[in-house]
RNA sequence: UGGGGUGUAGCUCAAUUGGCAGAGCGCCGCACUGUUAAUGCGGUGGUUGGUGGUUCGAGUCCACCCGCCCCAGCCA
């Protein structure tokens, strides 16, 4: 037999070697052990098709009655969906099976029977019964595939920093101070009275950035806002550089240079995946630097002449952004929006002080804003007055306003909503699929 | 929180003007040596989301309630 992966002892069950089905290739002619979980059954009498699933692939095993003993062929009618299985046999190529390889059964082993009543059928489902059983259905290709790239992405993510110098940071989930204007959710904290679940790290970044220079925060962030659309989940993965020394400009340049990053690393490294999601790759293909960047307010002018009613001083809505995009074969910087549409930390635009130093990059193909990022007001006296104007605690930013009273210090940085850039990258219809348990409105289980 | 939908078998859906609640898939049985969501034949399967009302009779009409989906807002 082939010696494939090295496994442990565990329970009362001795685990010995067992190939990976995505490694299958290696082991051409030779026979192995494959361990997984049954897909699909089909049998005619005196052939038996096992199509068997491991988490790395598919796998087309063929058991002939008169090639093994009657005991193996008998354990047949003990498999049906998602029975756990060891199976034995030769590799061979074939180009009838599904991946170009298949196995010539030996040996059949059920490890775990699986009862006639599994949910998820090999056919069309609800979303609803689907997510009911979210558990389960992450055992379906598509939802490997989509794991996958997620993996990948994050993996990206991390590379790109890690290769530009910057310090991973990670930011408190339980936290007193108060980000942003948007809903929280709350908690008792012992004595200290109430917590809320952090719904951006960006202050701590800031802290971080003074004290490490460039950093990036990578971790779930909660959002109490009641939304009910595609691209809204209540606990969601962002990602939030933090530069000290980065003006507007060279933010937009960063953002630009992660964006391109991340989808030429799924291109080239997820092209299965996307594949098997039907992705339309040359709608990926085409994001490259530099993206167009669009002020605010040429932006409203343009989408007045498109015929939308929106007013200066008014935020982008969902239908303004996707009319400003459809011209465009990549992502789209919107730059510098009205102070009261943007939150109190971002700084003055020195060229229209009606305006803050800003960005939001909206993905093309109608996927709503993938970052939203800015350069930070660092002077003090501004600061404070914002802080007042939004009618914000005072004492709460005592240590935030801190960064400016020692020391204060020219910097920028964006966050990044890991979901949405996924769903954009697999061409997903909704972000819920992107996020293995996703936790929305409705829906906190499984 | 608004606007629009929807709820019938385990799943996906149908049911004409109000008139015996159905199909496909799944599942069970039989047949079949190369299937790709196998196929053929036979079988199994229901508190029509809930409560009340109209009617000889309600899945269908009316009222209220509940769940969910889509869109908008909030934002990443």
């Amino acid at each position: 037999m082939a010696r494939c992966t090295r496994s442990s002892t565990r329970g009362s069950e001795r685990v010995t070697t067992f190939a990976r089905i995505e490694e299958l290739g290696k082991h051409d002619g030779a026979t192995v052990t494959v361990r997984g979980w049954c897909t699909h059954l089909r049998s005619s009498g005196k052939i038996a098709f096992i199509v068997l699933r491991d988490g790395t692939g598919t796998l087309q095993c063929v058991m002939v009655k008169k090639e093994v003993d009657d005991l193996t062929w008998a354990r047949y009618a003990d498999c049906t969906l998602e029975t756990s299985v060891a199976v034995t046999g030769a590799v061979r190529a074939d180009t009838r099976a599904p991946g170009g390889y298949e196995l010539g059964v030996t040996t059949l082993e059920i490890i775990g029977t699986s009862p006639l009543d599994y949910p998820i059928q090999p056919k069309e489902h609800g979303i609803d019964f689907l997510l009911d059983n979210r558990h389960l259905w992450l055992r379906s290709p598509k939802q490997r595939a989509i794991a996958r790239v997620r993996h990948e992405v994050e993996q990206a993510i991390h590379d790109f920093f890690y290769e530009r110098g910057f310090l991973h940071v990670d930011t408190p989930i339980l936290t007193a101070a108060i980000g942003e204007r948007a809903g929280l959710f709350e908690t008792e904290y012992f004595d200290e009275g109430t917590a809320y679940l952090a719904q951006t790290g960006q202050l701590y970044g800031e802290a971080a950035a003074a004290a490490f220079g460039r950093i990036y925060t990578f971790g779930p962030t909660f959002r109490a806002e009641k939304s009910k659309t595609r691209r809204h989940l209540t606990e969601f993965w962002m990602i939030e550089p933090e530069m000290a020394w980065y003006d507007q400009a060279m933010n937009q340049d960063l953002q630009e240079e992660l964006v391109c990053f991340l989808v030429q690393r799924a291109l080239t490294r997820c092209a299965a995946e996307l594949k098997e999601l039907e992705r339309d790759v040359s709608k990926l293909e085409t994001v490259v630097a530099p993206f167009p960047r669009i002020s605010y307010t040429d932006a409203v002018t343009t989408l007045q002449a498109k015929g939308s009613s929106i007013q200066w001083g008014d935020d982008l809505g969902a239908e303004d952004e996707a009319l400003l995009v459809a011209d465009h074969d990549r992502p789209v910087f919107v730059c510098n929006y009205p102070k009261e549409a943007k939150a109190f930390y971002m700084k003055e635009n020195p060229a229209d002080p009606r305006t803050v130093l800003c960005a939001d990059l909206l993905a093309h193909e109608g996927y709503g804003e993938m970052i939203g990022g800015s350069q930070r007001e660092d002077d003090y006296d501004k600061l404070v007055q914002r802080i007042k104007e939004e009618k914000l605690p005072m004492d709460a930013y005592g240590w935030y306003l801190d960064l400016r009273k020692y020391g204060t210090f020219t910097h920028s940085g964006f966050g990044i909503g890991l979901e949405r850039t996924i769903a954009w990258i697999c061409g997903l219809p909704h972000i819920r699929e992107v996020i293995a348990f996703p936790r929305m409105m409705h829906r906190v289980r499984p």
